[in-house]
DNA sequence: CAATAATTTTAATTGCGATTAAAATAATCG
DNA sequence: CGATTATTTTAATCGCAATTAAAATTATTG
């Protein structure tokens, strides 16, 4: 069944304002952005925000949920593409800084998870969860083939998933720096997991459980 | 002049109230702890606190800033210490870790510093700048003299940073994990900088004048 | 121990931002 | 165009957490 036009114009302008919401987060901070500053960017009042959200609480929910999928989705499709490890590590990034940084973007970071209300703070840490997971997964594979060096693949994770997620924290829109990004990242983190005689991490890819992966506040 | 009994209670009290600070902000989220969580912490109530800081942003300032100090201070510690620059790397990146996770931390992630007031939100961004221009120094000192790979060192320091930065994220207290970060951070971030025949980064050292370091909100 | 200073509490107050309801405007559609 | 639906605004309200002032308690010290 084909969406109507009123339909599709409310999830446009829905995603309009989780973009500007985003923004507003990232470069105002949580405590620092009322709704209406984040209507006000949309030529809006705050009252208006009602219209497409319940609460703040939720308008939160949605920013986190966005950008924990677009971490699932470009993993998913750097792993569709193929290739070992280490190459999908590679470009897994690089897509992921492109959604961030680019037209889907801008990605909240989740410094909120805590007071989202329960059952959308356990849909949220259950698909970071889920992320962290596959990207180690992808660690081990890289390990058991022989394109990525031994190395504790959870504090492996969770080094590189920080290094992404905090780009947020430094990064504020200069499309300049946007392609120093992507030009750089990839290679930047990745290059760490290449194996090389002499070099060996004495890490172990056991121990840690007990940690979760990318995010547990 | 020697402190008096009392000037020592003082601020030894503001510590403690710092560190309950800071696992509030990291375990509860910013908007999420208030100053009667704090004060709970402590045994106290929330009105207390106003004896030991002017408000709510004047806390906020002394958490940012005492973890802005814990930085440098290791960053300091460690290159007092000599060694190549790899090696200073690697140390400053456990020693620091080490002040985060251990006795002087807790320390809190900066996710608010734009509501700081200007005074204030200038001092931490000044900090964490110098914090940063330092890192950078150290890079590209081990380029020099060759125990670093080439690399885009404002980027490469952003990664790592970030890394480092994001550790509260998902680390909360339990002592096994602080001996897992401790035994394998410093290898994993510092893997990527060794400089290896074959293997050439081709990223710039320079390019990157607009990008400050680790924060810029 | 008396007196002074340091610390905390009690009990209001206050202000801001989230939220709501009803009215007004704009868009769509038969 | 008239009617219905979608969207936004206006104008209150509401609640919570920060803040304050004064009183009460606890510590210090001569």
């Amino acid at each position: 069944m084909a969406r109507t036009a009123a339909q599709n114009r409310f999830t446009l302008q829905r995603d309009r304002m989780l973009r500007a919401a985003a923004q507003c987060f990232n470069h105002k901070g949580f405590s620092g952005t009322s709704l209406k500053d984040i209507a006000g960017q949309l030529g809006l009042t705050d009252a208006a925000l009602y219209y497409y959200v319940r609460d703040k609480e939720e308008l939160v929910y949605l920013c986190y949920l966005k950008a924990a999928e677009l971490g699932r989705t470009a993993l998913e499709a750097t792993n569709a593409e193929g290739g070992n490890a280490h190459e999908r590590v590679r470009r897994y990034l690089k897509r992921h800084a492109q959604f961030m940084l680019g037209e889907p973007g801008p990605v909240a970071i989740m410094s909120e998870i805590p007071s989202l209300k329960t059952e959308h703070r356990e849909v949220i840490l259950r698909l970071s969860r889920e992320h962290s997971a596959r990207f180690e997964a992808l660690l081990r594979k890289g390990i058991d083939e022989g394109s990525i060096a031994p190395c504790d693949v959870r504090m492996t994770g969770n080094a590189i998933m920080g290094a992404l997620n905090w780009i947020p924290k430094w990064h504020h829109g200069d499309p300049a720096v946007t392609a120093q990004v992507l030009a750089t990242f990839p290679d930047i983190l990745s290059r760490g997991l290449v194996p090389i005689a002499g070099i060996d991490s004495n890490a172990d890819s056991f121990a840690a459980d007990a940690v979760c992966g990318g995010l547990k506040p």
